[in-house]
DNA sequence: TTATAATATTAACGAACGTTAAATAAAGGA
DNA sequence: TCCTTTATTTAACGTTCGTTAATATTATAA
């Protein structure tokens, strides 16, 4: 029918109303309605409802996370970080809404209790990747783990602000929070 | 039939179950179940669904907010602050429920247009709030207003780990995170 | 060209939803 | 006591939901 693989179509249109309205909220018959296909095409391409938002959020979500902690290099770390920020500014939308969709589910706000506990998963090696990633760069303080500790905080209300309130940050505000509280340090 | 009015219960439990499913996975049939009464008893005492999440945003989460921000006293700057998270450890479990339901709403991952209003205003008052309240203990830095809105964002993960994820966190690492960011000042 | 597989549609199923009408029970003042 | 108001229930309404059966269309390969 259009240029676009359906079954693409049907995940962009799923992203956007699982966002919008929550999983319940969602429904089949609008899914399709917008993708303007018919209603059991849906179940052609997916078992079911619940495959459908699984798919996005253990595949295209993780995926998406693996992608960007990837292809970044470390120089200076206040670099580092700011760039790690900033470049969320630039996703594409289905990126954004899948990232989105993804904190929802993160904190508990949508999915069930199986998606909920991969996440707990993967925010266990964020902690400790970032820390490995951050430690080198510190000066020996006393309180090197207090200063990490506050910056993956610091990151994830940055990650919300892009990600979940759509706000654009500049890379200066980014690079002048991630400065203050990596101020002293290299 | 209970000792506590029946009005005050459908409340309790209605916000732990649109917290745990959100609006539209929230049915009254199952309010009502778990408040062991019969489903109209809802209609009686609330006009509709939606009449009655909204009471719990409008009223029972600005309520709360207003006596969260208006309770505390200002000496030391970093005690302060401190106090301020630190007591989201020890609301009524009924008060967590209904802020982390005020979050969801403020995030756009449930509600309306018109909440979001609400939200959107609310939060342009904290902010001015938070910085008329940092800004005379600050020695004149160049960069003040860069620590004020770090702060700022510090504040609002802090309250996310509490309240969405219901996490402890203890006086001490509280007031590690906020000198961190208030690193330098009085 | 024709058989087979992939893609699509129409129509309908039973179940669950929000909501309400009508009737009953309990409470409180006259 | 009786009457009026408040509190509560049973039963049902129309609608929408997720899902599927049955059928048609299109593409592909022989």
């Amino acid at each position: 029918m259009s240029d676009k693989d359906l079954r693409i179509r049907i995940k962009e249109v799923a992203v956007e109303h699982f966002n919008n309205n929550g999983y319940h909220g969602t429904t089949i018959r609008n899914i399709a309605k917008d993708v303007n296909c018919s209603l059991p095409m849906i179940y052609y391409y997916f078992n079911n409802k619940k495959e459908l938002f699984d798919e996005i959020i253990k595949k295209d979500y993780f995926d998406l996370l693996k992608r960007q902690a990837a292809h970044l290099k470390i120089d200076n770390i206040i670099d580092f970080y700011t760039r790690f920020i900033y470049e969320l500014n630039s996703l594409s939308s289905y990126d954004k809404r899948v990232y989105r969709l993804g904190i929802k589910v993160y904190l508990s706000f949508d999915g069930d209790d199986e998606l909920m506990e991969i996440m707990d998963k993967w925010e266990k090696t964020i902690i400790t990747r970032h820390y490995q990633i951050i430690k080198p760069h510190l000066k020996d303080m006393d309180n090197d783990i207090v200063i990490v500790r506050t910056l993956i905080h610091l990151l994830e209300t940055l990650i919300v602000s892009i990600i979940v309130k759509s706000r654009f940050l500049s890379e200066e505000e980014i690079r002048e929070e991630i400065s203050t509280v990596l101020r002293g340090c290299e």
